[in-house]
DNA sequence: CCGATTTACTTGACATCTAAAATATCCCCG
DNA sequence: CGGGGATATTTTAGATGTCAAGTAAATCGG
């Protein structure tokens, strides 16, 4: 970092009167949010009918099964509500989907008697692992060819945005 | 660029036989999707229930009327649903409603009965207008605070993705 | 001109999702 | 102990989403 000289950037910001500059910074907002979701969308929707035609299951399934798959000691409705981000009544309906195709298991806690402690079923287990390495390798194709710099930058990008917006919205 | 030194990385690229990097990369692209779908679902969100709150309206309904709103001279079903990147029955429900609520107007179009140029009303028009408002203030408002040059790269980024990716499933 | 195919849209069955109200249990404080 | 608020989950109503099948009009090939 330069200790005494005067900064004299080697482009100049071309007419960066404040006015201007908060209008293309409000302008860039948009356009961000838009892409993002575009890509999302794009992604998500690649996924969707993979898991599909592939395991004839859905996205929703398959995230709630993630979750479980990484605390085999079990999650509470709630935190799945949280970590899935959408509302409890949603996760009650794809559980109990899930516990009639013999996926998970609902276990009542005995510190709680309100709770839950939901938890893949061996049968679950076994069939995660191979919608997990399948949908691991489609990321990896649809991903595949853009530069590695590129999506390195993009992950740390993301990754301060997230902390910003959920320190936006109180998470 | 360099002429003739034999490139000499000041900072060596740790333990890159192919296979690590070739791991390294697919973890990138797995955690880049999963971060991309993390803040696009926290920003929906937000977005989602604003709308609910200060409209009483939902996001499908709004993206529609933000399509329309971009072509007075109308568009078809078909095109709707391509632009929304959701199926063609999805399209007809939120129509439907839109509607009812005096808001779009379905069209026939003369060159071709099976179509119909959907339009937004006078009403509609007002409507968007304060709600696109208010929409581009929620935005702006949640990424405030960010380096403006961050978003700028990260929209640059995300555009790129989006290109691969659109290339990459035959969009 | 006519049958086969394609195109534009709707419908129907069902899965996801939200918001809000209802239930049931926990926990704290008097 | 016993009420009252907080917490965990379900339920309900309604909107959004997919997929697959259905209808109707346009278009193509003979």
């Amino acid at each position: 970092m330069p200790t005494s000289a005067v900064r004299r950037p080697k482009t100049p910001e071309t007419s960066s009167d404040s006015e201007t500059r908060a209008r293309g910074d409000h302008h860039d907002s948009l356009r961000l949010w838009l892409r993002l979701l575009s890509c999302s969308t794009l992604i998500e929707n690649h996924i969707r009918q993979s898991l599909q035609r592939e395991f004839a299951t859905t996205l929703p399934r398959f995230d709630l099964m993630a979750q479980l798959e990484r605390c085999p000691e079990g999650l509470k409705m709630g935190e799945l509500s949280k970590r899935l981000m959408v509302t409890g009544g949603n996760v009650t309906g794809i559980t109990d989907l899930l516990e009639k195709e013999g996926l998970v298991a609902r276990v009542v806690d005995p510190q709680d008697r309100r709770a839950f402690r939901v938890k893949l079923t061996p049968g679950g287990q076994r069939l995660f692992k191979k919608m997990a390495a399948e949908h691991e390798r489609w990321v990896i194709d649809l991903l595949e060819g853009l530069p590695a710099k590129g999506k390195q930058q993009l992950a740390g990008l993301l990754n301060d945005l997230k902390v910003h917006v959920r320190r936006q919205t109180g998470g």
